[in-house]
DNA sequence: AAACTGACTAATA
DNA sequence: CTATTAGCCAGTT
C-alpha cells in the first residue's frame, strides 16, 4: 500500500510530522521517508515544492545545521527567520546547533500506543 | 526516450 | 578550516 505515492510525496510527509522548534536533516528525512542515502532526492524535492504547500520545508537543513537553500534569494532569509520564530537559534556561523534542535523520531510520542515499560 | 538539472552526504587530502 | 571526488536518483524538458 505504499506504491502510488511518489518519493516526493513520502518526503514532504515525513517533513509534515516534524515538531515545531525541530529541525532535520536532507539525509534524516530521506532515511525517515523509506530512500535510505538519497539526501538529493530530499532536497530536489523541496525545490520542486509546488505553490501552497502545507510543508514546513524551513525545518529542513543539511548536515552542516546550516540552510542549503540556493533557490529563492530571500528563501534562506526567510527560512532563517521561520525556524527563529520556532524557538530555533542561530550561532555565529549562522547554523543551528544540531546537537540540540536535531528532531530525533521516535522522541515525538513518549508513551503513545505503547506501554512504557 | 535521452539529456539535463539539482534545497545533499561522506570520505579523503 | 577548504577543496576535491564520488555516489545518488526522480522529475522536467
Amino acid at each position: 500500500m505504499e506504491a502510488p505515492t511518489s518519493v516526493y510525496a513520502r518526503i514532504f510527509t515525513v517533513i509534515a510530522m516534524i515538531p515545531e522548534g525541530r529541525v532535520a536533516t536532507y539525509g534524516q528525512i530521506a532515511a525517515l521517508a523509506g530512500i535510505g542515502r538519497r539526501a538529493r532526492q530530499v532536497g530536489y524535492a523541496l525545490a520542486s515544492l509546488p505553490d501552497g504547500h502545507e510543508v514546513p520545508w524551513h525545518r529542513v537543513i543539511n548536515a552542516k545545521g546550516e540552510i542549503s537553500i540556493r533557490a529563492r534569494t530571500d528563501g534562506h532569509e526567510t527560512q532563517r527567520t521561520l525556524l527563529e520564530d520556532e524557538g530555533v537559534t542561530f550561532d555565529v556561523a549562522g547554523r543551528v546547533e544540531l546537537s540540540r534542535f536535531r528532531w530525533q523520531p521516535g522522541f515525538e510520542v513518549p508513551a503513545a500506543g505503547e506501554a512504557a515499560s
